[in-house]
DNA sequence: AATGAGCGC
């Protein structure tokens, strides 16, 4: 058999050798005598390629006939139960169950009682009065996601050590930011319905231009680069629609002026994913 | 080098 080594890998190889066992004679059981002994006797081939004889001696536990019926004479004078019990003694020896056993399934201690798993998308699968009680618990969105799958589940933590901090971040004197300072929820967002003297229009005036991003940085890289400064309402990554790939651009808006100013100061020219980032007021999208 | 999506009226 021609074989090209060039593209053979070693572990390849060795599978090779393998299949060649089929060369060798089968095995042979022998056995067990009347004494126990057993007897395997196998060929392969050792690490020259010779053919040998491999020959395995065991000594098996003598099960004799008595010892066998003994203990299966001691099975059939057990009560007979379940659905056996109406059958006639010694009609039958086995019998197919049609009883319901219901097992238990062991849990860890402690564990709560399982809930119930529904087949397919557990959010399709939902009543729309079930999608309400679904929030997340790093965005706090409602009815859209599961914690597990929020886009921004690995940013749940704020990076302390990053650069500076909007005076008032930690706590609530950060003027529309939540606790941790970044999410706004949709009332208080730019462009909702305020009562009062507040505008309508959406407010795309706080937005930054990101430049020069990396084609692997997304919208959840954008956000962590930016909400140390103060709440965001929007991170966007232009994306080629036919590919899908990044345009190394994006946007990011921020709920105050002076954060989104910050942000600029801070960040223009700040070395990202081996690039440098050019960060500057947005002019306004037409609309 | 570069200024974003899609929804509904």
């Amino acid at each position: 058999m021609a074989v090209d080594m060039g593209k053979l890998r070693w572990g390849e190889l060795e599978d090779d050798a393998e299949d060649l066992d089929f060369l060798l004679p089968p095995r042979v059981v022998v056995g067990p005598d009347e004494n126990g002994v057993k007897k395997v006797i196998e060929f392969r081939f050792d690490d020259g390629g010779n053919k040998v004889r491999v020959t395995t001696t065991t000594r098996v536990r003598k099960l004799t006939r008595a010892r066998l019926s003994k203990r299966a004479l001691e099975r059939r004078s057990w009560p007979k139960f379940g659905d056996a019990a109406h059958e006639d003694a010694g009609a039958r020896l086995t019998m197919v169950s049609t009883e319901e056993i219901l097992l238990e399934r062991p849990r860890a201690p402690g564990s709560k009682a399982e809930e119930p798993k529904v087949a397919g998308d557990p959010l399709a699968a939902m009543g729309k009065a079930g999608a309400v009680l679904m929030v997340c618990r790093t965005c706090g969105k409602k009815g859209d996601h599961w914690t597990s799958k929020c886009p921004y589940k690995d940013l749940a933590t704020q990076t302390d050590s990053f650069v500076d901090k909007p005076p008032g971040a930690e706590g609530a004197a950060s003027s529309a930011g939540t606790g941790k300072g970044t999410y706004v929820p949709p009332s208080m967002r730019a462009g909702a319905e305020r009562s009062g003297t507040e505008m309508r229009r959406r407010n795309d005036e706080n937005s930054v231009r990101v430049t020069n991003l990396s084609e692997d940085t997304r919208e959840p890289d954008l956000l962590e680069l930016f909400r140390t400064f103060g709440p965001v309402t929007r991170v966007y990554v232009a994306v080629d629609q036919k590919t899908g790939v990044s345009r190394g651009f994006g946007f990011v808006n921020f709920v105050n002026r002076e954060d989104a100013e910050r942000a600029i100061n801070k960040l223009n020219g700040y070395g990202y994913d081996n690039l440098i980032l050019r960060v500057e007021w947005a002019t306004p999208r037409p609309n």
